[in-house]
DNA sequence: GTGAAAGCGCTAACAT
DNA sequence: ATGTTAGCGCTTTCAC
């Protein structure tokens, strides 16, 4: 900078303010301004002006997901992303792939850059580390799942309310022997979800039957042979509810091998590619994905500057996407 | 650090040694040091260390993709995001769709924030510009289609061989009315898919019809209303091969709807989520993603410790998935 | 093995 | 409107 200031014949806090467009320069200094910094390929330097900054922040934010190429966790990225860029903000992003310990080493890095605030999609259980963390300035949002031992903004999606809705829609059909495979309900989501499906069949006084539900997978494999017993019994269910997207797809591969894509209901949770196109096509219940990361963004700004409100948990409605596969009586 | 050295009896360098977990300084120091870390709540700026540093290294790359939230990109970015994670890089993601704009956009933004490289799917035909940046410093790599007016290192598939494999195989069951649709030719990997069927036909001797042929598409109803036309003809053709994946996609749905899916082979590049699991199952030419952001991060890094050595241009084979959509008859 | 001083590239506060 | 000076938090160099 100083080398622009010797070109240009003006000086050091005149070339800042032009490469910073701070305005009441006169006009024909920018210009020489402008001149030296093409001469000698000067580039602005980001990193080092946020060392010194009023308030030193860095216009960086870390986004931590479970696994940058899912398709929830890159949509969402997406979502954060566009808010972000219309703030001048860039997004530094992880993978945290379910590792508690990857959460908090990947935190710690991004605390380390001075990131102005964290969107995260937790990974661990405990989240009271964080208290430290933003005492010192760093500002968190959690989004899909709340933290844990940890208050802060969170944005979610009605898990329980739109696996209530298609269930009771199965009920309503007239099916009463409904299967419900999920993730273990040590995972939010997982259990939010399962409770949507207790609470519809409740509400329709239908017995839960513990044969019929099954949490926690250890890997397809173990979906696909609970599925395979499930269908081979005397008196197997008429629908089946899948709580998570693989669950969703390992159902419609073992319905199809048996043959009985046409005669048993699937309703799955989460969004699935091609899911229209598929014979039957299958219903599912998903989430506005793109609005929740414009949410939890315009949350995670609005602390970056300053807001002192109490915090906030916002709740995102699920979609509930009725098609053939739902619509298959018992 | 001075408040740490203070706390500590210690001074600001043997704070930084420890801090930096270099070795030989006395481990009583070391305690002291780190007591007084935890005490003070001390966290290391990394930022601020870069700036003094020898070669001025940020640990960080730039990853510029198409779209951070299609599939393609979202696993470029995983892959990149494993190689850079073994390194203790972070990485700073950002979508160009198509923008040729927004790519010295983000590029510029990514330079003030000296990243120690870029890994770049390009959106601009001119890169030129770039020529400054490099000898700035900055290093680049691209990644599933090459610069232009630059020379660097670059990731390719085989594009050209694995269409004309795919086309190849279509020949061999008796096709002689291939239909072709793709993208652009402005685009690289079109231009080069493109190539690959002409080659394909060249080979066996079929003439060319350029009424079975169509690059570019405003959108998907253009896609839809080509294909409607050509398969309402007297004389359509026995098999499509369509040149990337939304072209695909809409090639399933107005095949269905025709009721043409079991009578017209079609084949694809790029893969796509289920395509195994439809009716017909659809036959697709795949690009090794993982294996490309991998090679890509590599070249990226041996260029950031230095390597002088000439520029690469690796290119890494494609994959053709045979299913049942490709093996019907004329 | 440890410490003092200089300075990385910039912005803030205060002149002029 | 423009310039000067101090200092952000750290690493480097060099002296002890």
């Amino acid at each position: 900078m100083l080398d622009v200031a010797k070109e240009s014949g003006t000086s050091l806090k005149t070339v800042s303010r032009v490469v910073n467009g701070e305005s009441g320069v006169n006009p024909v200094l920018v210009a020489k301004v402008e001149r030296a910094v093409k001469k000698l390929h000067y580039r602005h330097n980001l990193t080092a002006g946020s060392l010194r900054r009023l308030g030193g922040k860095t216009k960086t934010i870390g986004l931590l997901l479970e696994n940058v190429s899912n398709p929830f966790s890159a949509a969402l990225h997406r979502s954060v992303e566009d808010s972000a860029r219309s703030r001048g903000i860039d997004v530094l992003t992880g993978s945290l792939d379910g590792d508690s310990q990857r959460e908090r080493e990947l935190i710690n890095g991004l605390v380390a850059r001075r990131v102005d605030g964290l969107i995260v999609v937790p990974s661990s259980d405990d989240h009271k580390y964080l208290t430290t963390e933003r005492r010192a300035g760093t500002h968190f949002v959690f989004i899909d799942r709340p933290a844990l031992n940890f208050n802060s903004d969170t944005v979610t999606a009605t898990n329980s309310a739109g696996v209530e809705e298609a269930v009771t829609s199965l009920i309503g059909l007239g099916h009463k022997r409904i299967a419900y495979l999920g993730d273990a309900e040590s995972i939010y989501t997982a259990k939010e979800r399962h409770g949507g499906y207790r609470k519809a069949l409740r509400t329709a006084k239908i017995p839960v039957d513990k044969d019929l539900e099954k949490l926690g997978f250890a890997d397809e494999s173990e979906i696909e042979s609970f599925l395979i017993g499930l269908l081979s019994r005397q008196n197997r269910p008429t629908a089946i509810f899948t709580g998570q997207n693989i669950i969703t797809l390992v159902a419609i591969r073992v319905l199809r091998s048996k043959n009985l894509h046409h005669k048993i209901a699937l309703i799955g949770f989460d969004d699935l590619p091609l899911a229209d196109l598929l014979d039957p096509a299958i219903a599912l219940v998903t989430q506005d994905i793109h609005v929740m990361g414009s949410i939890a963004a315009q949350l995670l700004f609005d602390r970056i500057d300053g807001a002192k409100t109490p915090f906030e948990e916002r709740v995102v409605p699920t979609t509930f996407a009725q098609r053939a596969s739902g619509l298959i009586k018992p």
